[in-house]
RNA sequence: GGGUCGUUAACUCAGUCGGUAGAGUAUCUGCCUUUUAAGCAGAGAGUCGUGCGUUCGAGUCGCACACGACCCA
């Protein structure tokens, strides 16, 4: 954290004193501008340089001074309002000495309120020539040099208000966040499909392999999670009739971080009945698609230097011809569970000892194939041996009717026809429980309300989840997931002392034991 | 969890071999009524991330820790 008693700080309290002392209410409320910067844009279009606007109409903006170029007499200045940027010219003669004088106080970083007349300088630029001027705000801190801007990805992140003031980039990224979530919502809802909102606290947490936050609520004196996905709950909804379900919210996740990792990240997931995981390919295509050209103005991007073509049709293949095409893996090894088994030893993978073919074709996957699918693609068939959710393929149970979406290496979306037989999901649970691994954090407990759900029936359906911040990042290049998250979870600053204290206490502990 | 790199003025960054801490922007003072990274002259501004150590002397060398970035698991 910045010291908090530099001499900038105290001359910038010393200066706002002296404003108020002059009578100048440094933080009023009553100034409504009347325009956006906006607007006033093309109504000085046609003007030449060094002439007035000839309506003589008198605008009223407000905004945030982004910086100045004061004289003796005459200023100009830089004022920014959400919407754009304008300059201010203020002059002695217009304003008269005392209203000047206080202007002189004025710094940049402080809000302020302008009414005046549009002109055009000598070097053509439009301006605001001012006659009344209106402190709304005073900034007590001075913004980030305007050259270089705010670089520092940590202050970055921390201080998101400043980056927001001074990184026109940042503001790009996050207004193109909420178009692409506006947008897929017009998307789902032009196709009948109902936004809904389901449990964040969750008493089992399921529908994913992931560690949960617990918390606990009081009065009922239980235990609850933060849900790790919302999947179960939007089944039960399509067992109740709602046939074409969707939520945009978050999950939470409690794992380690990293460009690609948030603790909490926002997924769409959908639901429709009577459709199969083909269905679910053609809509993401169509979607992902659509969302780019309207966000980017086009289905050709870059991603972080090497392009990337979102223009349908998709390439779509099962894992084995993935393994096959791309690994470069002869199609008998896997055909042969044993053999499959012991390339993905050879490779370095570690599989538990319960670990069947399946385990061992998606860790192959994982490991030789994901990075290299940069151009989106539709790997289907996994097995069933890793999607426990996910409907089995009539021909084969071994392998389901599920599909994983991958863009510039990274997974993007994850959907399956779903499984509605409650018997097979009771014996796949019971599995899961059986077989659960040596990580304890990994919470996993039978939702048996889950399964008396699918025991009234609910239809033939199929489902997808969209992790919004990688498609954000995609959409936007961003490298970082927290470039796209606009407060990321980071470790508090300055807590040196506690964190020494627990460590501390840790070792005793251990020596007396 | 492991490795590499980084942390110096409000911001962006220099800092040589270990010898009194530097620049630009920002700020302050003076001049300046069409500038736009305005200009000119002057001034002030530092817990060199934190702690311990080596040394006559540490921003610089060593160790530990904190935070961050990147890579790996």
């Amino acid at each position: 954290m910045a010291k908090e008693n530099t001499q900038i700080l105290r001359q910038r309290r010393e200066k706002a004193d002296n404003l108020a002392a002059l009578g100048v209410n440094l933080y009023s409320n009553h100034f409504k501008p009347a325009n956006r910067i906006k607007e006033l844009l093309p109504k000085g279009e046609h003007l030449a340089a060094e002439t007035q606007d000839e309506t003589n109409y008198t605008y009223s903006v407000a905004g945030r001074i982004m910086s100045m170029r004061k004289f003796g007499k005459a200023a100009f200045f830089n004022l920014a309002d959400s919407s754009g940027r304008i300059q201010i010219y203020i002059k002695k003669d217009d304003v008269g000495d005392e209203i000047f004088a206080t202007f002189k106080k004025w710094d940049i970083g402080d809000i302020v309120g302008i009414e005046g007349k549009l002109f055009k300088t000598k070097t053509e630029e439009l301006s605001v020539k001012a006659d009344k001027l209106i402190m709304i705000s005073k900034s007590l801190r001075p913004l980030p040099e305007k050259f270089h801007g705010l670089t520092d990805v940590e202050t970055r992140y921390r201080q998101r208000y400043v980056d927001l003031i001074v990184t026109p980039a940042s503001r790009e990224t996050f207004r193109k966040r909420v178009e692409i979530i506006r947008l897929m919502r017009e998307f789902l809802a032009n196709r009948g499909f109902m936004e809904v909102e389901t449990p964040m606290m969750q008493p089992v947490p399921g529908g994913a392999t992931a560690k949960p936050f617990k918390t606990h609520h009081n009065a009922l004196d239980m235990d609850l999670y933060l849900r790790i996905a919302p999947e179960l709950y939007l089944k039960r909804l399509l067992v109740g009739g709602f046939e074409r379900v969707f939520e945009i919210n978050r999950n939470f996740r409690n794992e380690g971080l990293s460009t690609r990792h948030n603790p909490e990240f926002t997924m769409l997931e959908f639901y429709q009945a009577y459709a199969t995981f083909h269905d679910m390919m053609d809509l993401t295509e169509e979607m992902v698609s659509w969302l780019c050209q309207e966000v980017n103005g086009s289905m050709e991007i870059e991603y972080q230097g090497t392009q990337v073509n979102l223009a349908p049709p998709w390439k779509r293949m099962t894992m084995d011809e993935a393994l096959v095409q791309v690994a470069g893996i002869d199609a008998a090894i896997l055909a042969d569970d044993t053999k499959v088994i012991e390339l993905a030893k050879e490779k370095g993978i570690k599989l538990e000892e319960q670990a069947g073919p399946g385990k061992a074709k998606t860790e192959l996957f994982e490991l030789l194939v994901e990075e290299k699918l940069i151009d989106p693609t539709f790997v289907t068939s996994y097995p069933t041996e890793v999607s426990p959710l996910a409907r089995r393929n009539d021909e084969n149970p071994d392998i389901t009717d599920r599909f994983e979406l991958f863009v510039t290496g990274r997974e993007l979306a994850n959907a399956f026809s779903e499984l509605n037989d409650p018997v097979d999901q009771l014996q796949r649970f019971e599995k899961q429980i059986a077989e659960k691994g040596d990580d304890e954090e990994i919470h996993f407990e039978l939702d048996s309300d889950f399964v008396r759900a699918l025991e009234y029936g609910m239809p033939s359906a199929a489902g997808e989840g969209i992790g919004i911040d990688r498609l954000v990042m995609l959409l936007t290049d961003a490298p970082s997931i927290r470039d796209v998250i606009l407060f990321p979870h980071l470790k508090p600053e300055g807590q040196q002392q506690n964190k020494k204290k627990k460590k501390k206490k840790k070792k005793d502990q251990g020596r007396n034991v």
